[in-house]
RNA sequence: GGGUCGAUGCCCGAGUGGUUAAUGGGGGCGGACUGUAAAUCCGCUGGCUACGCCUACGUUGGUUCAAAUCCAACUCGGCCCA
């Protein structure tokens, strides 16, 4: 048997990291405890990660398994990316209250395409042998309909209906579709289909990472290990960070609008932040909170784009929130010439941007959310007569959003 | 296949013939306060360059001076029976 390594050398396993299973802390057994297996390898091991090409914004929740299989990497093994391309079109149930819509091949390529380049900042794209991106059209697609019935037949509906979203649906009363049990049956065959010895999955993925393991019982592979990890809240605080909840920060998003989302990190979330989004140690956070979603928003800032960059939105967004309009290099401009005169300041607001409509426009005003050049515009119908009236005048609506009207 | 109930604004959810974009909550946006936050308080929350005009309560027709509210068919869904 080969020397038992430290534990401490296991760290970058622990960080973060919400369960594994098979977990038997006091089993020297490879197949019971996966620091043992990492211990006694005598080859990489093969870490799969699937993500379902559904829509084309990833975020900073999406990052923490990436980032997780990014530390697998580091540690010599191979990332097998595996990109959902045939899940895509049926839909994960998990977590969901209906269902979903089905994608076309062609938004599902297009999809596939831009999660790996977001992915880049995050994954060792370059070193040979540490990274497999396989599409899973690839095994699924051949399925015909006696293999797939063998593996519609490994499960009951009871252990189906057992499942976190499907029991809530049920309950509820709402529709659950046959093709859905279909969803953990496909991903778990992805898991045979690779040979994975180790799943990472966030923790709302537990059931579907199980059914895994049982299918490659089935084949006769030895059964993964599932690594789960937690989810990302939002920065509202209470939710757990997502697209239509919009309390996320876009990993494709520019440095200014990412640094300003992270400043705002609630206290109560800085420290989980660091852990899963940073590689600072966490004994060496900063005590006051300002400081520290400061030093959190340069450091993930500094990940997705660059330290350089992370510094000068600092600037910027300090800039910004002191109402230093005028040092806006950074004011985007609009241009007056194809408004007709006279303009109303409502209309304005509309077609410049800054406002959904022009109702909200004028509401606004109302609210006393609109200034021009800093000072408060309180008549919802001031108009102006030419654009000369206008010209180089910055247009501030709330706190955030300014533009520079310009011939 | 039969029976039965349901479909309302971003979401949930009142309203069941008659001023009024339609109670309330959530969310969102804005204002005050502040640490650029949280908590709290206040305002707004269909569209239109607007003292007025449109479009809205699953779809399409109908009854009526008048309908989200009544009727019919259709679409989608829940439950029960087969």
């Amino acid at each position: 048997m080969l020397p038992v390594t430290s534990p401490s050398e296991f760290q970058w396993l622990q960080r973060g990291t919400q369960e594994i299973f098979p977990h038997v802390p006091d089993s020297h057994d490879p197949n019971e405890q996966l620091i043992a297996r990492l211990q006694q390898c005598d080859r990489p091991l093969r870490i799969k990660l699937g993500i379902d090409p559904t829509g084309s914004d990833l975020h900073l929740g999406h990052s923490i398994p990436f980032r997780k299989l990014r530390a697998f990497q580091d540690a010599g093994h191979t990332a097998v990316v595996i990109i959902g391309d045939f899940t895509a079109q049926i839909g994960d149930p998990t977590g969901k209250s209906e269902v979903r819509r089905q994608l076309t091949p062609e938004q599902v390529k297009l999809n596939a395409q831009t999660y790996l380049d977001q992915l880049r900042p995050i994954l060792d794209f370059d070193t040979p042998g540490r990274l497999e991106i396989r599409y899973n059209s690839e095994w699924l697609g051949q399925l015909d309909l006696k293999e797939i019935l063998e593996l519609l037949a490994t499960m009951t509906v009871g252990q189906m209906l057992a499942k976190e979203g499907f029991a809530e649906r049920y309950k509820k009363e709402n529709p659950i579709y046959l093709h859905e049990f279909m969803y953990p049956l496909m991903q778990g065959y992805d898991s045979v289909a690779v040979q994975a010895d180790v799943e990472l999955g966030g923790t709302d993925q537990k059931f579907n990472l199980l059914v895994g393991r049982d299918l490659q019982r089935q084949f006769g592979q030895a059964p993964q290990f599932c690594l789960l990890l937690p989810l990302l809240l939002g920065f509202d605080g209470v939710n757990k960070m997502s697209k239509s909840l919009n309390n996320y920060v876009g990993l494709t998003e520019d440095a200014l609008t990412m640094y300003s989302k992270l400043e705002k990190t609630p206290d109560a979330l800085l420290r989980s932040y660091f852990e899963l989004l940073t590689n600072t140690p966490l004994d060496q956070l900063p005590d006051d909170p300002r400081t520290a979603q400061k030093q959190l928003a340069l450091d993930v800032v500094g990940q997705y784009h660059s330290p350089a960059a992370a510094q000068e939105a600092q600037t910027a967004a300090q800039a910004l929130v002191q109402g230093n309009q005028a040092s806006g290099d950074a004011v985007p401009e609009f241009s007056l010439a194809t408004v007709e005169f006279p303009v109303k300041v409502f209309y304005l607001l509309s077609v410049t941007g800054l406002c959904k409509s022009s109702g909200e426009g004028r509401r606004q005003i109302q609210g006393g959310a609109v200034r021009l050049e800093g000072d408060r515009i309180t008549d919802v119908n001031l108009e102006f007569a030419t654009p000369q009236d206008l010209d180089g005048k910055v247009l501030q609506m709330g706190k955030k959003k300014f533009i520079r009207l310009v011939p």
